[in-house]
RNA sequence: GGGAGCUUAGCUCAGCUGGUUCAGAGCACCUGCCUUACAAGCAGGGGGUCACUGGUUCGAAUCCAGUAGUUCCCA
């Protein structure tokens, strides 16, 4: 068999995948193993992949392909969610350049071109999914606006609404004047902007006084309805209870006083506008105040504002300006760096808004979602998030859950008349009529007169349905993939959604199944390029992953990314990183190389060192599959992968098949051959999760395979027993080997060049003579010798307690020697001081516990052994 | 403004309930090697007052308080 001596990722790739699906490998169904399931956090269906996705995506891969090895049922369903206001946007958009515009369109030709849009590009990420290995049950693949999955999205609804739990009603919302719609708290992004402070005098009612506020928007003095001042503010005491005139439109309003006001900011005056500012608009409940809407719904000043009506809202603030210091009210202006929400899809700056909207009444129904998180039933990972969960669902707020727009699930709200509570909630339009009748009394109330809400549900009202909707078990909650893979286990998610997204899901879960949707919810990092920017479109800082997996293959990618992704901890991605991936690939390939192209020779007795080296190894591997188990326990999937780089770069490669490795074209005996494969077997099968595609193609090439099999569906190696001992043991022996590869590279010793070594060791010494071989070949090495004496034009080291000399002739430097060695006892005293006043120290004695004293006392004796030794060599070389 | 977290090697991070020579890993760096698996490599090596100040303790990177810097969440 010829094998390359650079492994190449792309056609091993796009083969193993394609044998996976076939083979169906990736499917579920319930039968009698214990389950492992995850659900993708769906992404938008106009979404491309990006390096959040990559990442994100890789963990939850490697979760599934171990828990699959492990024997577990694993299940990881796949889906996309509907995106309402992004892909209406893009939808919009779309038809623009089309030269449609949305408002000539009905509700229903929108949906159809939206549909049509869907169909052509909804698919993309999860085909790119694919590329990265992604081992999906791909006939479980939903959508959020699936049948099966609206209908329980409608269901919901309904029931909550019949619960009491969802109003409909008049609140401060994010106003988007652009898109025409509500937007969630969380579609609001903060940006620090320059802009003015105006400070502007209101005129008390009577009297020449005034009181001077600052402001950042002087057009929304046309709303204001009250000035607030602190309590304990003295530069205000006299004013409490009294009234001032709003200036330019001269509407007498009170002088309130509430703590809310920060004394510091500007005068210590405030405006309030209720209509308008959310603060303004709780302080307006709080003290009964009126509230005055100047705005339309496209930002343009309406008919309340009294002045500048039709203009819009920033070209008023600059009209109002030079009008506020003609009348005598503008004081001063100051520069002023304020924070301003904007839209995050059109990027207009949000206006808080008083509007109609629907609301879920949260309090209630998340007091389950709270405890359970709090008392560890669902797990947080990492649990400083915790703390964060706490205290927004100890704050929570009433949910806005309608938006403005087509695409989505159309809230079921049947009006039949102009009343504010002229309406029925149903599920269909022929159980409208039925409740209509009822609630009216009109037996001949028919569909003609019910007009349907316009509006639709935000999307997180399905996709907190998720876990439950994609086995259907809100319409049929007894059935039997809801039964069997609910709750599901292991949620990977980023931390920026852990409130309109898994808190959300968790408060459905005990609403809908009395129960958890999963045991645990790991939080990744957010990826960052390597000056900390989190990476974004428009910064062009990230890198295309298809791209990337071409250049460095999806294994390398996946490596790359875990490589750098403690769990919670931001993630500074560099290609640097994707290509040591690539290179550990290529490490993996050319150990392969090697064993493969060993011939065995049947009649080949096993020499010491490989059977010394089996057995260390032997150990190393069960040591490392322990440390693997617990680093996955605690979910550090960072730590468990570089335990099995080390494992296999350091261990495997570099000392084990270093050791058992025949001469150059020697054969090899049987028995080290078949357990170096059976080594090779068992890391493959530890990488697989982490490098799915280059560990199958070398699982298929090193040994005969039948159709069928597949490492990736081949049971995960269970750690065994090990000895400590040994692998403490072999640690000296490396140090040893290391020790005499300094001396060679030191004294310029050819690598090749056959050295003995001397070795002196006490009756109580710890050299372990039956691993000699190993030093033997690994050192090249002619022979060892034991001495009692220190030999001449000895270069020496010392391992534990044992003293070892490499005899370099006339190459030996004694005062280089003397140097080292000076330095070394010098190390040692100051150890043994240390160490002796904590013995020394009564107090220590006593209080610290028996192993740990037991232990200094060791390091003592030790530490003396050896200053004597190295007192002993240091005469000895003086005197020469 | 309220809350949470972080600060350990040039970079990114481990270091659990204080105590094994506890100051670590990976990458980067330096030196020597194209040694017939691998230069995408091999061998060897240097590098840190654990942010600062104080406290608790026989003993602190680890616990407590304060200070500084920094990040995130909420408003």
């Amino acid at each position: 068999m010829n094998i390359p001596s650079k492994y190449d990722p792309v056609s091993v790739e796009d083969k193993w995948y394609a044998y996976w699906v076939e083979q169906g490998f990736f499917k579920s169904t319930p039968d009698d193993r214990e389950p492992y399931c995850i659900v993708i956090p769906p992404p938008n269906v106009t979404g491309v992949l990006h390096m959040g996705h990559m990442l994100n995506n890789t963990l939850q891969d490697v979760l599934v392909r171990r828990a699959r090895m492990q024997g577990r049922n694993a299940l990881w369903v796949p889906g996309t969610d509907h995106a309402s206001i992004a892909t209406e946007a893009r939808v919009v958009n779309m038809l623009a350049e089309q030269g449609i515009s949305k408002n000539e369109l009905t509700r229903e030709e929108f949906l159809k071109y939206a549909w049509e849009w869907k169909e052509k590009h909804g698919g993309i990420i999860l085909e790119q999914l694919k590329k990265l290995g992604a081992s999906c049950d791909w006939d479980r693949t939903r959508f959020t606006m699936d049948e099966a999955l609206s209908e329980s999205v409608i269901r919901v609804f309904v029931d909550l609404y019949n619960k009491g739990k969802i109003y409909r009603g008049v609140r401060m919302v994010n106003w988007d004047p652009r898109a025409l719609t509500a937007v969630s708290d969380e579609e609001v992004i903060y940006r620090e902007v320059k802009s003015k402070l105006y400070y502007v005098r209101y005129f008390l009612e009577e009297g020449e006084d005034a009181v001077t506020i600052a402001t950042t928007r002087p057009e929304t003095i046309l709303g204001d309805t009250a000035v607030c001042v602190h309590p304990e503010d003295e530069r205000y005491r006299k004013f409490h209870g009294k009234t001032v005139m709003v200036p330019l439109v001269n509407r007498p309003v009170p002088i309130i006083v509430d703590s809310y006001v920060d004394m510091e900011f500007g005068t210590g005056a405030l405006k309030i506008t209720p209509a308008h500012d959310i603060n303004d608009y709780e302080l307006g409940i709080k003290h009964n105040l009126q509230s005055i809407d100047i705005f339309n719904d496209d930002g343009t000043l309406n008919d309340a504002a009294g002045l500048l009506v039709g203009e819009e809202r920033f070209r008023a603030r600059e009209l109002i300006v030079p009008e506020l210091d003609r009348a005598g009210n503008l004081v001063k202006t100051e520069d002023y760096v304020n924070k301003v929400g904007y839209s995050e899809r059109t990027d207009a700056v949000i206006e808080p808004k008083l509007s109609l909207q629907w609301f879920l009444e949260m309090k209630e129904l998340s007091k389950p979602a709270l405890e359970n998180v709090l008392n560890d039933n669902i797990q947080l990972q990492p649990s400083k998030f915790k703390n964060t969960y706490r205290h927004w669902m100890e704050n929570v707020k009433d949910w806005c859950i309608s938006r403005q727009l087509w695409w989505g699930h159309r809230i079921p709200a049947w009006y039949y008349g102009e009343g504010p509570n002229d309406f029925v909630v149903a599920a269909s339009v022929e159980e409208a009529v039925k409740l209509a009748r009822e609630k009216t009394g009109n037996g001949a109330l028919t569909s003609d007169v019910l007009r349907q809400d316009e509006d639709v549900l935000d999307t997180w009202f399905s996709s907190w349905l998720w876990p439950i909707s994609v086995f259907d078990g809100i319409r049929y909650p007894d059935n039997e993939d809801i039964n069997y893979y609910y709750p599901t286990n292991d949620l990977v998610t980023a931390p920026e959604i852990l409130f309109f997204w898994v808190a959300r899901m968790i408060i459905a879960g005990y609403e809908y199944r009395n129960e958890k949707p999963f045991d645990t919810v790991y939080l990744t990092g957010i990826v960052r390029d390597h000056k900390r920017r989190k990476m974004s479109k428009s910064l062009g800082n990230s890198p295309d992953p298809i791209e990337l997996m071409k250049k460095y293959s999806a294994d390398g990618v996946r490596v790359g990314m875990l490589l750098c992704s403690p769990a919670g901890n931001d993630l500074l991605f560099d290609e640097s990183l994707t290509e040591q991936g690539r290179n550990f690939s290529n490490k993996i390939w050319n150990a392969f190389r090697l064993v493969k192209s060993w011939k065995v020779d049947p009649d080949l007795e096993q020499p010491a060192h490989s059977t010394e080296a089996i057995h260390w190894f032997t150990a190393r591997i069960n040591r490392a599959l322990r440390k693997v188990d617990d680093q996955f326990n605690k979910y550090r999937i960072s730590d468990a992968l570089m335990i099995i780089y080390r494992l296999f770069w350091d261990d495997f490669s570099s000392w084990y098949l270093e050791t058992v490795k025949p001469a150059y074209e020697a054969p090899i005996d049987a028995a080290t051959y078949e357990r170096t494969i059976g080594f090779m077997d068992q890391l493959l099968h530890m990488l697989h999760p982490f490098m799915p595609f280059i560990t199958e193609e070398i699982w298929q090439l090193i040994k005969r395979r039948e159709k069928g099999e597949s490492l990736m569906i081949s049971p995960m190696p269970e750690p065994e027993g090990y000895s400590r001992k040994l692998i403490g043991q072999f640690e000296e022996v490396k140090e040893v080997v290391t020790g005499i590869r300094g001396i060679r590279k030191d004294k310029n010793i050819p690598p090749r060049e056959k050295i003995k070594l001397l070795v002196r060791s006490s009756a109580n010494g710890t050299y372990h003579s039956r691993l000699e071989p190993v030093i033997l070949k690994l050192a090249n090495l002619s022979h060892t010798e034991r001495v009692s004496d220190e030999p001449a034009d000895a270069v020496s080291f010392i391992v534990k307690n044992v003293e070892y000399f490499v005899p370099v002739g006339d190459m030996l430097d004694r005062g280089e020697e003397l140097k080292k060695m000076e330095a070394e006892l010098e190390y040692t005293r100051g150890f043994l001081t240390s160490v002796r006043k904590k013995l020394d120290n009564e107090r220590f004695v006593q209080h610290a516990p028996e192993a740990i004293v037991e232990n200094e006392r060791q390091k003592l004796a030790d530490a003396e052994g050896k200053i004597a030794v190295l007192e002993a060599q240091i005469n000895r070389l003086r005197s020469r």
